[in-house]
DNA sequence: CAAACTGAGTTGTCCAGGACAAAATGCCTC
DNA sequence: GAGGCATTTTGTCCTGGACAACTCAGTTTG
């Protein structure tokens, strides 16, 4: 048994494909699973450019090597940063890994980011990297009571989540770092929310968050829970992934006069906007309903009657105009 | 634009095949989104079944009526419940609305419930059934106070998480009003577990927590941390829907002694094992991997190298055997 | 000179219908 | 009833074709 191979050294060891006798290999399901790629484009993929070359088992199903599946996660990484498969998937495993290291090669989505971020991040991205979780957990509680809720937020976590992701496409950050980090920063919010004084029960307006079917982001979500809060809204937050019949209902039941929902980017650029469109149909027309998040078809495609709240920190003023608009024609 | 039909009366009519000009229909792809069934598992009912019966648009692609969406999450929900779709999708949609409603129908899984659970769950359920956020916060914040941090997961959120569940699959509750009851849970959880006591840094054993991809469930996850926080471990959690190969990264850069992961039994029987198999013989053998929740494979068919922990309340006891044992064959 | 258009090439998703392992069920024996 | 064996059910995987949506480079227009 090569265990030792398989856990110990992680050289990032890309493009191996010779099935090593007794190595496990990976179900085109399992390989889903790790890569977020579908099965579909898994085949297609094979049958256009040649790679994958995954080995049949007995029953003529495709088995995955390790190795390809290291590729796979690391063509994925690029493609999400703007790289085209096609490209990608020509060059040998070598020049896809240098290509990764390279830093400004992104040929899309050039990061136009500030010029100078409000607070230093390189400390909380060593810690990250040095897998100190209590100390990652620690100093975050520290900023959060020397800056306060909001700053905590938007000067804080908010560049910090950009500088994470910029670093995981870069190979600079593994997943998993990226999960614990997620859920460090995810404790340390919910103890910013929760710290925040609680409204009157009957507040206005009152906000329905979410996430659509297949965003597994919540981060987003909490931070402008805690926005909203911040500016004496009531919040009912259904976590991620609700489906749009389901948002439809609770928005209903809360007698929500906002839903706000997250994206991440993850999802299709077809699939936000489609969903969005059907949402705002079945949505009455008194509840607005506002998008916001990293995904940058959001900017760069308006839906009709969906509000793109972009920054953070514009949501206290949204909130405002919304109060200010509604003396007039609200009634309830 | 019939706006109104769509979003005032949500009679749950289920089985409307009519595409009635201007309703919205869902392609196949939003179907699985909002049922959770795959695309194949659509295709193949539909020919096999004879249901659904996707309208076609002008390329030839399935488009679904929401009332046959209705139907078909209904269906989906008597199937977790243990039934079989070849009978289900036989029947009429009033029939199979009627055994929803039906109490000890389910013909397997018979809730072999305690005699007496430990605290009163109706007044929560009530909350939850009343769309009152706030409200449920606030009772389970008090309780929290009250019980004890491991009382109150032993003792009420679990049997509470069971008793949703349970109102879930015989459509007692809506998918909203569980995420929003999960979500409310989950924020008085991560409260309980900060007001535990931080162990010293080098604690040990060192937990590593977190789930499978496509087991979104973090719920379960939070209890076991707390049960660990409450024996003094060094606790890491990655969040839910940590690839395979990351867990195994991060047991190592963590220096994890145990690994625990939950299911809920969302995943298929045939993934949890294989999965669990593969990640055993992925780890290092001193780390122990333990596998937890409501998933009933589990104890069905025990996996070599695997420890299976059914209940919160033997955590305690594991831990304990754990440091028992780990003084004669552990050095680090 | 920027903005709008156009056409070629790229890419993910959808389709049909066949196949089969894994799981569940029913049947038979002890 | 408990335990082994045949049968049915059921989800997933397969092939290979198709095409809408998207990207991008080149061109025209205001």
């Amino acid at each position: 048994m090569n265990m030792r191979d398989l856990t110990e050294s992680q050289p990032v060891a890309a493009g191996e494909t010779r099935p090593i006798d007794g190595e496990r290999l990976l179900s085109i399901a399992a390989v889903e699973r790790e890569t977020g790629l579908s099965k579909d484009t898994l085949r297609v993929w094979e049958r256009r450019y040649g790679f994958p070359t995954p080995a049949r088992d007995s029953f003529g199903e495709r088995t995955y090597p390790l190795g390809q599946v290291e590729r796979l996660r690391l063509v994925k990484r690029l493609l999400d940063a703007g790289w085209r498969p096609g490209r990608l998937l020509k060059m040998s495993p070598q020049e896809v890994e240098a290509l990764a290291d390279r830093d400004q090669a992104n040929p899309a989505h050039a990061s136009g980011s500030l010029a100078s971020p409000p607070e230093p991040l390189e400390p909380f991205l060593g810690l990250v990297r040095a897998h100190d979780a209590a100390g990652l957990h620690r100093e975050l509680g520290r900023m959060l009571s020397r800056l306060g809720a909001y700053r905590f937020v938007t000067d804080l976590v908010a560049p910090l989540n950009v500088a994470v992701g910029e670093a995981w496409v870069r190979g600079r950050l593994e997943v998993f770092e990226e999960h614990a980090y997620t859920e460090e920063v995810q404790v340390v919010m919910r103890q910013a929310i929760g710290q925040i004084p609680v409204p009157q029960s009957a507040a206005r307006p009152a906000v329905l968050l979410s996430t659509f079917p297949g965003e597994p982001h919540g981060l987003g979500l909490l931070m402008v829970e805690a926005m909203f809060r911040l500016e004496g809204c009531a919040c009912v937050s259904l976590g991620v992934q609700t489906p749009l019949l389901d948002i439809v209902r609770a928005s209903q039941a809360h007698h929500a006069d906002i839903v706000a929902l997250g994206f991440s980017g993850i999802l299709g650029a077809q699939q936000v906007l489609e969903g969005l469109g059907d949402l705002r149909a079945r949505l009455p027309e008194a509840v607005e309903l506002w998008a916001g998040g990293s995904a940058s078809v959001l900017s760069r495609r308006p839906v009709p009657g969906v509000r793109v709240v972009q920054d953070l920190r514009s949501v206290a003023g949204e909130v405002r105009r919304w109060r200010d608009a509604g003396e007039s024609d609200r009634i309830a």
